[in-house]
RNA sequence: GCCGAAGUGGCGGAAUUGGUAGACGCGCACGACUCAAAAUCGUGUUCCUUCGGGAGUGUGGGUUCGAUUCCCACCUUCGGUACCA
């Protein structure tokens, strides 16, 4: 028999599967985590970033957010809250298609499976979820109303004088009366201007797509990856080197026409509000960057011969006279016209190359400048200089004009450009920090030369002034430029939201709120059709009122997601998304935790959808999500063997030096400390049947290494394993012992058993030697009540800080000491109990039974902290001299500073250590040190 | 490249506001109990040392009576990424 197991039935005083059992059926039975709104209680929301259902279950990594949001939930509710802490499944999504692609199960079947699979893998673990509260992204009664929020994104359009979404409808009534030449919105940048005549003269069609441009969701042309092979867009991450990482073919950019959400209406507010929540600033300085707000000036530049003109913009006008070429991007629409019948070929070439990078390949390989000439010139506003117009990838066509100007003495990636292509390069500011090829450059130092009129000014009076001129020559104008795109809403897949759209002569058509859910057809297979329409295309009858077409992209992930917080306050509404009662009293999300891999995806659409829905009045706030935390991932510490070359004799670690061995990766689970179970290994795979091994000392030893925790790395733990052999409190009072919430660390099973020790400690407090629950009734005296009231304190302290590490040691402090004093007392075990309850669940309950009530320990009340026990009337002072310590004084605290320095000179460590000099000076910190300075 | 985070014993980590570096736990060693083992309990455990001490929180500088903590430069690892003009 395996020693772990020998080593658990002999467990017997503390049992834990009963009692972890007997605990999760009360707890259902007794609907203890119902949640109901009551109004006299303030209220708490803590939101877990709901997981995707995947097919391998949950690891022992998914749970560690999970737990520490149950600690708090817990922890306010016996502290007095009302508490919203939900779970659900965010259940669209790409492994489930791809599956079904693979296998031809429905995604909605194997999904569900999954999603069992991972409710009782939740149960198990002991959280204080309300499961009458799960939502499902991909239930038909909560994507109606993923459909019925972009039906209102739809109708909307976002009116800048107000700086809020309006309905469509008073844009209409603006067109019909005035036209639009004094609107401001957010809208497609070729929106042509019109009267109210014109619109009124529309066909309805010209009428559609005019308000097109203006809705805040739209139609819009993009670029995408495109893989004709596999008959769809492809994801940036999904391509490598211009081939699908999938099956390697090849892949184009392509323009295709696709939803979008207009979220850079919002790019001001979602920016100003990240001021009034509580996240890191890490956090929010990433979403800063992604927004990336940048005051600027646009420059028209004529092209010589031409009619045409480029317009750029830049944040740097001052460095107008510096530039020596001008750079397109290459997929820019401008490109052919400003080809020269001379250099097409050397043109067509380049594009050829360069429009089938992503852009994530080209950003990572910054050192490879490559360019071609486009034969034309532009004419320097204001030098009158011709100036050369080259294509360049470095430039983006998304961001600003898809044009930039090329100032290679101030900006680095142009300089790269101009030196590779021996553009000349003009100096136009002078001074420390210049020079462009030195690395202390700083591109904002010094003064302006070769700048005419500027001349002798610092950079950000220059740029004040060129703006000025640009203005005043009519060129130009200042501008705010948001690094923020639009975020493209379709995607060519099936297991999505279908969109509430049809279309009549091209016009998309909303369906009527009342016909909503449009519900994901059936089709024969998930792929796209011959012609490349998206699997939706297969669906027979897949139309309006069988005549009209539906769209046949579905919806992208970040959807469903965007919104889901509000959904568990009313879950099951059937005529609103949330009751106004219910959002008014849960208002949002008090503590959400969740991976920071979100931080500018899933953490960015929320905001905006959130923002959205507060203009249109279904809401009362504006933020979703108050204060968060990115709790970090649990790595897997992988074990290997090593196997000599070419043979099947495997030689234990430290011996693998003397031999050619190549490295393994064997399953953590037949692994014990590093000591490898060699039957099982044996059986583990049919390839080592035969192996023959080395040993040291009798055993094969394995190598570690921390790696990603995968299943191809062989080093998954599944927690209902260590459920199993150690109990569901064991594994949430370990996850948390393990570290810092918010950092990466690597998961090592056999640490384990410090906390399991703890656990079977703490139960001993309670029990006599034989098992039986016994406790005093005794009065604590002192030093009990010390112990109590600081761990208390403590234990108040970490989770306002969120640190549930130190918590759980400083409860192995409080044990440690009242299992020496064998304190068995009720004034002392009662409010212990209580406060670990958050943490071990299950054990804490019994003993909370044992103690003789008969009500759930989650109706208890926190335990109050009381200063007095344990006040001090004395401290030890580490006395150091120089800095360094050397010895220790205990002075009462209210001892006057003279007498404490007597003494502290007359210490005999400190004379020896004076050698006779005098101390230059005695530092005395209260309660904190003393340093003698010699 | 850019943005963000992190580097402390054999290992996970602690030190909350510039004040005793290594709490707590794992591992290891020794001891008690035991016929024996497991469990349990106890002691020790950063490194070097001539046993006086000395060094030490990724590296090199700096500020300070005092730095894991603050400043500057660099190195390494991890996460994100849309070359943002």
């Amino acid at each position: 028999m395996h020693a772990l197991t020998l080593y658990y039935l002999k467990m017997a005083d503390y049992n834990f599967k009963e009692i972890e059992r007997k605990w999760q059926s009360y707890w259902d039975a007794n609907q203890t985590y119902k949640t109901r709104i009551d109004h006299s209680k303030p209220k708490y929301y803590v939101l877990d970033m709901f997981p995707y259902p995947s097919g391998a279950g949950l690891h022992v990594g998914h749970p560690l957010g999970y737990i520490a949001s149950d600690i708090v939930s817990r922890f306010k509710r016996l502290n007095g809250c009302n508490v919203l802490h939900p779970m659900g499944f965010d259940a669209f999504g790409l492994p489930a298609e791809q599956y079904a692609i693979q296998t031809g199960q429905h995604p909605a079947k194997t999904t569900d499976q999954n999603i069992s699979r991972y409710k009782e893998q939740l149960l198990n673990i002991g959280f204080s979820y309300d499961w009458d509260t799960e939502v499902q992204t991909c239930a038909p009664d909560y994507y109606k109303w993923t459909q019925w929020i972009f039906l209102q994104l739809f109708e909307s359009w976002y009116n800048q004088k107000e700086d809020r979404a309006e309905s469509i409808e008073t844009l209409i009534r603006i067109l019909a009366s005035d036209g639009n030449k004094n609107i401001k919105a957010a809208c497609d940048e070729d929106t042509p201007l019109i009267t109210a005549e014109d619109w009124n003269g529309y066909s309805e069609q010209e009428k559609a797509f005019l308000l097109l441009k203006y809705r805040l969701t739209y139609l819009a042309e993009t670029t995408v990856n495109w893989c004709p092979a596999l008959g769809t867009v492809l994801a940036n991450d999904e391509v490598r080197d211009g081939l699908s990482v999938r099956g390697g073919h090849p892949v184009e950019r392509k323009k295709m026409k696709q939803w979008s959400m207009r979220i850079t209406a919002y790019a001001d507010r979602l920016l100003e509000g990240l001021n009034r929540i509580d996240w890191t600033e890490a956090l929010k300085e990433m979403q800063r960057n992604w927004i990336g707000k940048s005051f600027g000036c646009s420059v028209t530049f004529d092209v010589l011969d031409s009619d045409l003109k480029m317009t750029v913009f830049t944040t740097r006008a001052d460095t107008i006279f510096g530039v020596t070429f001008m750079t397109i991007a290459p997929e820019h629409e401008m490109v052919d016209q400003l080809t020269t019948p001379d250099q097409k070929n050397a043109v067509r070439d380049y594009i050829e190359t360069a429009k089938n990078r992503s852009e994530r390949e080209r950003m990572s390989d910054v050192k490879t400048v490559s360019g071609v000439f486009t034969g034309s010139y532009v004419i320097h506003p204001f030098s009158q200089d011709k100036i050369p117009i080259w294509i360049a990838d470095y430039v983006l066509a998304a961001y600003g004009t898809g044009m930039v100007m090329g100032v290679p003495s101030s900006d680095t990636r142009d300089y790269a450009f101009a030196s590779h292509f021996k553009i000349p390069i003009i100096p136009v500011q002078e001074g420390a920090h210049t020079d462009i090829t030195n690395p202390d450059f700083d591109p904002k130092a010094g003064t302006m030369i070769n700048s005419d009129f500027m001349n002798g000014l610092p950079v950000t009076e220059a740029i004040e002034l060129a703006t000025k001129r640009v203005e005043e020559k009519g060129i130009g104008e200042a501008q705010i430029n948001f690094r923020l795109r639009d975020a493209v809403f379709g995607r060519q897949r099936y297991w999505g939201e279908p969109f509430p759209i049809y279309y009549v002569n091209e016009i998309p058509i909303p369906l009527p709120e009342d016909e909503l859910p449009l519900i994901l057809p059936e089709v024969d297979a998930y792929l796209p059709t011959e012609t490349g329409d998206p699997p939706l295309g297969r669906a027979s009858e897949w139309k309006y009122n069988e005549k009209y077409p539906y769209e046949l992209s579905t919806m992208p992930g970040w959807a469903g997601s965007s919104w889901y917080l509000f959904r568990y306050m009313d879950p099951k509404n059937e005529k609103e998304f949330v009751s106004k009662e219910a959002q008014e009293y849960w208002q949002n999300v008090d503590l959400y935790i969740g991976g920071s891999e979100h931080a500018t995806g899933h953490l960015m659409y929320s905001r905006f959808w959130t923002k959205f829905l507060y203009d249109r009045g279904f809401l009362s706030v504006d933020e979703p999500f108050k204060k968060l935390i990115n709790q970090g991932m649990i790595q897997g510490r992988s074990n290997f063997v090593y196997r000599i070359k070419g043979t099947d004799q495997f030689v234990s670690y430290n011996l693998k030096d003397d031999h050619d061995v190549q490295a393994l990766h064997v399953d953590v689970n037949i692994v014990d400390n590093d000591i490898l179970d060699i039957e099982a290994f044996k059986n583990w795979s049919p390839d080592f049947k035969n192996a023959t091994f080395i040993l040291e000392d009798g055993k094969y030893i394995c190598g570690n290494e921390v790696e990603k925790m995968s299943k191809s790395l062989y080093n998954v733990v599944n927690p209902d394993v260590i459920i199993e052999n150690y109990g569901a409190d064991t594994l949430r009072l370990y996850e948390m012992f393990l570290g810092p919430l918010e950092q990466s660390k690597p998961w090592n099973t056999h640490g384990i058993d410090g906390v399991s020790k703890f656990l079977r400690k703490f139960w001993r407090l309670f029990h006599d030697k034989n098992n039986q629950f016994n406790i005093s009734e005794e009065k604590a005296n002192d030093q009990e009540l010390k112990i109590l009231h600081k761990t208390i304190k403590k234990a108040i302290e970490d989770v306002d800080r969120y640190s549930f590490n130190t918590s759980v040691s400083n409860f192995m402090i409080c044990v440690n000491e009242l299992s020496s004093l064998k304190c068995n007392k009720r004034e002392i075990l009662e409010p212990l109990n209580i406060i670990i309850s958050p943490y071990a669940p299950h054990i804490t309950e019994e003993l909370w039974s044992l103690m003789g009530y008969k009500d759930s320990i989650m109706n208890a009340s926190y335990p109050e902290y009381n200063e007095m026990y344990i006040q001090e009337d004395s401290f030890e002072y580490p006395v150091s001299i120089n800095g360094k310590l050397r010895t220790r004084i205990d002075f009462n605290l209210d001892i006057p500073r003279e007498e404490m320095e007597r003494r502290i000179l007359a210490s005999e460590v400190v004379q020896k250590w004076l050698s006779g000099k005098e101390p230059k000076k005695i530092i005395i910190v209260p309660r904190k040190i003393i340093n003698v300075v010699v």
